[in-house]
DNA sequence: CAGGTTTTCCAAAGCGTTTTGAACAAACGT
DNA sequence: ACGTTTGTTCAAAACGCTTTGGAAAACCTG
C-alpha cells in the first residue's frame, strides 16, 4: 500500500493525500478526515526512505556506543538511551545506535554525517581538548554534548553539577569530623571526573584541610576498580575515615574492601557515592543505606533528545546549556568519623 | 557531494561509478580504482535514504527497548545492544532502538514494517504464549528471537541452555549436602524462568528431593527483590542453607540479606547466581568470590546479528536454532552444606 | 576478416515521497 | 457584471540512488 495506492482508492491525487496525511493547512477538512480513516483502514504508512530522501531530512538521531570492554560506561548507558528513545518516540524519530570499536567516534560520526543517515547526534563524556567538538562543528553536523568541556567553539551542551555534588559530599563529610577522605573518582582524562576532583580539593581547602594525593584514585566505573583502590587506601596511614565514590559500582567494590578489612560503613568508615538512578541498584535497599549524590542519568537522556530537536527545529545551540543541580541524599553510609581516626586496620 | 558530481568529476556515467563503488563485476578495474580514490578523496558516500528507496531495503535493524520502570533487563540491555552494533556495523547496517512505553511490543513493530524503516528485528525474553511471534509473522517481518519459546510457527531463536544451567547448579549444591535450596528466579512469565524453574525441579526431583514452594520466589532483577525474597525465605523452618539467584542484580539483594543475618557465605549458606558477564561487575571480585552458571550476553547478541544478517541473505528462518551450553564456575559462595542444616536463624 | 563473444560503459526508468507552480471553482468587493 | 481573492485540488518535477536493457568497443575464433 503506497501513496499511489491510497490516493486513487479515494479519487484523489497524491499531492492531496500526502498534504491531508501531514497536516498542511490547504486541504477541506473533509477530505482530510476522509483521507486519514483510508489509511487508518487500509493500513497505510509513508515509507520512511522515500520521505527522507523527499524531505531530505534523515529523521533519526545518531548516539555512539561505546563497544569495548574498558569502556566506562556500561551501565550507565542504556538508562541515558532509554531516556532519549522515550523522547523521539514522541516525535517518530529513530535512534539510531552506532557502534565505536576504537575510542575514535570522529570517523563514525563522518560515516553518519556524509551518508546522510541521521540529523543530529548525542556525545557524551568529553576529555580535555575533546576534538569531537570540532570535527563535529566542521562537518556541520548538529550535536548536543552531554558533559561539558571548555571549548571555544558554540555548541549545546548539559551536564549536572559535579564540581558542587562533591563539594557538598565533601563538606558533609568534614562536617562530620572526618580529616582524611578518600576519593575514588571516574578515568582521569574525563571533565566531570575533573569537575569532581575540583569539588573535593575546594571542600577540603576551604576547611583549611589538604587533600592526601594518596587517597586520591581513579578509574573505570567497576566494582573491581573499586575493590583495588579502596583495599590500596585502607592500608595508608593515616587511613581514610570516609569514602567518596563517583559510581555505585566503584561503591560496590568499596563495600567489599570495607567488609574484608572488618571495618563497619556507617560508624568505622562513611562513604557517600554518586548515583545515577538505576532501577535494578537502589541505595536505599543497600546493607546499611547509602548515602549519595543523585542525579537521574534518564532524565538527563530525555532533556538531552528535546534539546537536540529544538536545534533541528532551528534553534542555535549556542543559546543550549544546561546545568542540573544534584541531590544529595544522605542515609545510613555517612556517619560522625569515629573517635580516634588514625586507628590501624 | 552526491554520485551525479562525482560522476561528472570522472567523466563516467552515474551507472557506472555506482557499479564501481558496489563491487560489480562488470567495470574495468583500473577504473573501479580511479573511481573509489576519486571517491575517498572527494568525501562521497551515497546517501543512505536514496540508496534505500531504490534497494528497497532499509538497512536497519530494530530492537525495542523497554524504557517503563517495571522493565526486568536493564544492566543487560546495553550489553546485549553492545553485542548486536558490534556485528552490525561491520555490515554498515544500522541499529534502531525503538522504544516501547507500554509493554505491548506489536503495535511498534507493524510501524517500523509499514514504514519500511527495518529489515528485520530481534525481540527478546519472550512468555508463554508470546503474540509477538504470530504478530511478526502475519507482518512479514523477519525476526530473531532471543529466547524460546514453544510455538508451531517456524521461527529463528538463540537461547541459552537455562534448564541445564540451573539443573547442574543444583546437582551440585545437592551434591555439597544442601536439601534446603531456595530459588530466586526471574518473572515468572518469562519463558526462560520456567526453564530455570524446570532444571531446578528436576535436579532436586532426581536425588529423591522435594522442592520446597516455601522457597521459590520470583520477580524482576532488582537487588531489592533478591533482598526482600532472600530475607523471606530466611525466616522460613527448615531454613534454605543455599540460595539460586537469576542474576546479579538479585545476587546482590542476597548477599545484604545474609549479611543482616549475620550469615556468612560460602560457609553458612551457599549461593550460585547466574552471570550475564557484565563488564563492570565481576563475579570473580566478589567477597567472597561468587559462584556462577555464566553466558555471556554479549556474545549472543553478537550471534544474534549475524543470523538476522543470515536470514536476510535468504536463509530459511526455520532452519536457525541455537541453543548455547552455559558454563557453571564455582568460586568461593558455593561450599559444603553446615552439620546442622535445620538450624534456625 | 566476417561473425560471434565478452568487456565496458551509458541513458533512462524506476523507487515512494514531498513540494512547486498552476488550475479551477466558489466567494467577494465594487 | 467583472476583476480579485480565497479555498481546494492536481500534474509534474524534484530527491539521489540502483538497475534494466542496450550499445559501442575490444577481443576472440576459425
Amino acid at each position: 500500500m503506497k501513496l499511489k495506492d491510497l490516493a486513487a482508492e479515494l479519487g484523489l491525487s497524491q499531492t492531496t493525500v500526502s498534504r491531508a496525511l501531514n497536516g498542511y493547512p490547504e486541504v477541506n477538512e473533509a477530505t482530510r478526515e476522509r483521507v486519514t480513516e483510508a489509511a487508518l483502514r487500509l493500513g497505510y504508512r509513508a515509507n520512511a526512505s522515500a520521505r527522507r530522501l523527499a524531505t531530505g531530512r534523515a529523521g533519526a538521531i545518531g548516539v555512539a556506543l561505546p563497544i569495548q570492554r574498558n569502556m566506562a560506561f556500561g551501565p550507565h548507558m542504556s538508562e541515558f538511551l532509554s531516556g532519549l528513545a522515550e523522547r523521539l518516540a514522541q516525535q517518530e524519530i529513530d535512534l539510531l545506535v552506532a557502534p565505536l570499536d576504537n575510542e575514535d567516534e570522529v570517523p563514525v560520526f563522518r560515516r553518519l554525517a556524509e551518508s546522510h543517515r541521521v540529523d543530529a547526534v548525542i556525545i557524551s563524556a568529553p576529555i580535555i581538548n575533546d576534538r569531537r567538538i570540532k570535527e563535529l562543528t566542521d562537518l556541520g553536523l548538529p550535536f548536543v554534548l552531554h558533559g561539558r568541556v571548555d571549548s571555544p567553539l558554540p555548541h549545546a551542551w548539559l551536564d549536572i553539577d559535579n564540581e558542587g555534588a562533591f563539594r557538598r559530599a565533601t563538606a558533609h563529610l568534614i562536617d562530620l569530623g572526618h580529616r582524611h577522605i578518600a576519593m575514588i573518582n571516574g578515568p582521569e582524562e574525563q571533565t566531570f571526573a575533573i569537575h569532581r576532583d575540583q569539588g573535593f580539593r575546594s571542600a577540603m581547602l576551604a576547611r583549611g584541610l589538604t587533600p592526601d594525593p594518596q587517597l586520591i584514585g581513579g578509574g573505570r566505573f567497576t566494582d573491581e576498580n573499586g575493590l583495588r583502590l579502596a583495599q590500596a587506601f585502607l592500608e595508608m596511614t593515616p587511613r581514610p575515615t570516609a569514602f567518596l565514590a563517583g559510581s555505585m559500582m566503584t561503591a560496590l567494590g568499596v563495600f567489599r574492601a570495607l567488609r574484608l578489612a572488618g571495618l563497619d560503613l556507617g560508624k568505622d568508615v562513611s562513604m557517600i557515592a554518586h548515583d545515577d538512578v538505576f532501577p535494578y541498584l537502589n541505595a536505599d535497599n543497600m546493607v546499611p543505606s547509602m548515602s549519595t549524590t543523585r542525579s537521574s542519568i534518564r532524565a538527563a537522556g530525555a532533556r538531552i533528545a528535546e534539546l537536540a530537536l529544538q536545534i533541528l527545529a532551528g534553534k542555535p545551540p549556542s543559546s543550549i546549556h544546561e546545568l542540573w543541580p544534584v541531590e544529595l541524599v544522605l542515609r545510613e553510609s555517612s556517619g560522625p568519623a569515629p573517635a580516634d581516626p588514625r586507628a590501624k586496620a
